[in-house]
DNA sequence: CGCGTTGCTGCAAGCGTTTACGCCCACAGA
DNA sequence: TCTGTGGGCGTAAACGCTTGCAGCAACGCG
């Protein structure tokens, strides 16, 4: 318990620094001592103090992961692919959800984190988002996931190439009236949302097909919303033979709102969404799969680079996509 | 950057001991002075060094989450009840999934937070599991989540309540061959897997119907082990007319498969899950509700509060629950 | 008027590490 | 033998706070 380093000083024969050294793999310390002085600790079940230690050295020792949801499916599996990298770092992992700034007492996490940690991590924010741009005058190591900026490293996957895949597969199947679920009114901040936007009408228009703006409605990346979104649609005179979801939650309501309509999935309309969600295959859903957990955790090992050698320069990962193609979607009847 | 409680105290015209005070909202400071060195440290956009607060006041500033999973349903949202509390409190929340014992490297949690934490949140972990049963020994703050232990506080829901509640209810439509989805193979370490099955049985037996081992499969709280344990039940001679899974994704992948043998969740087999997952609406599946966030935000302040004094008596929370009638269950068809 | 309170503040001793610096010694080269 | 070199180690000064203790007015009361 009251246990110091000095106690295990004492107990080895040597001197603090030593021991210090010794338990922190230093060069210039004779394995002799380094061994002896790790069986002292051992022992004496001596761990340092990391208030001590963070205090003394200038390093907080930690990292935080800002994001603006826990829950929701892709930020959690984002999340334990971070976590299952930094586990084996010596760095702690400090959550913080960004919380809503009307919130009363709500305070932006760069104050609050301010001299607490080493690097941030930040998954699918803006960087204009009021609590995140700040972090970058910091001046230390942050990694964005979802998005970039000047002198941050950065990963993701390539939304536009994902997006086109998606349309360009029901384009294959003959379909010319393609709707789209979007998450909210464009333009947003959020990169991922206008980078899916562009990849649809891209692909639309590289087919020669119009782009119309009364086939597209909102999810807001949830399955109530996708769901109200494809009702939306199904509402507008000629409604399209199929529809782009830019989530898969958004797709999962949007198959929901087709069969509350009588009609199904594939047969009827074709629906393809994106992110690769376990769920999918037991909907049948066509999706466009990322490798979600592998982001998490490439950022994570960026970071710790970062934290370790500040004036390492920057890279900027691009993760490899996937389709998976099932049941809701089909040739286009005639 | 170099900012330090002397700057602070200089400008402000007193001495670093005030300022500790002041900024901390300890009595025995003048309301004038208070101001005087709030304002101080705005203008300079002061903020503690949490190292140096820490070491001297003896307190870790942040508390632990130990968890199995992150990313499965249940966990993501009990943390981020967890997270939505602590951000309002000045701990820190540092999060640890136990990770595989088997692998290589693999640090148990106790011996990588000692000294680090002021309290522990375990969710979910029986008590006997390695690197959790030695976090007792450390004399500090636990509050268990899903089972309990001497002197830790806990919180949890009525599994066996539940489970009866789900199978009256299947009793209630006129079955009486009622299959089981369970997690893992009995007994085992995980409480809510055990009083789940109590109250299952209890209620078959309650109402004189037999309790049939051969109606029961395990499904391991995943979709496709869902799956596959229906599949198991429909392939034993004299299948149920019910089947009560143990979690609402086990009963997802129930419904696959029910489906995948020609048979209507309803009405032909009737289904009842466990959790309250956000999907179940949308496959409409009767399910017992749990307030999962609820838990999460409980247990967040029961270790606040555990850690702001020490010997405060323990608690034992216990959450109600709900269950919401869907199509997947029905009357029995004669 | 003396004396105990009470309220506010400052002094200074920690808290348990890390690390710059310097010492000592063994060893090699001259 | 003398000197330079470098590995191994110890000394002690930080690191930036918190807090026990004491001091000092101002005040109320007998």
């Amino acid at each position: 318990m009251g246990m110091t380093i000095r106690d295990i000083a004492r107990e080895a024969g040597v001197s603090t620094a030593t021991v210090s050294r010794a338990l922190r793999g230093l060069p210039n310390v004779d394995p002799v001592t380094r061994e002896k002085v790790r069986q002292v600790a051992e022992r004496l079940d001596y761990v340092v103090s990391p208030a001590a230690s963070r205090l003394a050295s200038g390093r907080a020792g930690s990292i935080a992961v800002i994001t603006p949801y826990i829950a929701r499916w892709y930020f959690a599996r984002v999340l334990s692919g971070i976590e299952g990298v930094l586990q084996a770092s010596d760095l702690d992992l400090l959550l913080s959800s960004i919380g809503d700034p009307q919130e009363v007492g709500h305070v932006p996490p760069h104050r609050k984190l301010r001299r607490r940690v080493d690097g941030f991590l930040v998954i699918s924010l803006p960087t204009e988002t009021e609590g995140v741009s700040e972090i970058f005058d910091l001046e230390q190591p942050v990694v964005l996931i979802d998005t970039d900026h000047d002198g941050c490293s950065s990963i993701g996957i390539d939304d536009i190439a994902g997006a086109r895949m998606a349309v360009q597969h029901l384009i294959n199947l003959g379909h010319e009236r393609i709707g789209l679920i979007s998450g909210r009114p464009r333009p947003t901040p959020f990169r991922p949302e206008d980078n899916r936007y562009a990849g649809y009408r891209d692909a639309l228009q590289d087919a020669g097909l119009p782009v119309l703006t009364d086939l597209e409605a909102c999810g807001h990346f949830t399955i109530e919303g996708g769901e109200r979104a494809m009702t939306t649609i199904l509402a507008r005179p000629n409604p399209p033979t199929a529809v782009f979801a830019m989530s898969d939650e958004m797709a999962f309501g949007a198959l929901r709102s087709l069969r509350a309509h009588g009609l199904e999935p594939g047969r009827d309309v074709s629906v393809v969404g994106f992110d690769g969600h376990e769920m999918s295959e037991h909907l049948d859903l066509t999706t466009v799969v990322q490798p979600v957990e592998e982001i998490g955790a490439r950022a994570a090992r960026m970071l710790i680079n970062a934290v370790d050698d500040p004036n390492r320069e920057t890279k900027h990962d691009v993760l490899p996509l996937d389709m998976v193609v099932r049941g809701s979607t089909a040739l286009r009847r005639r």
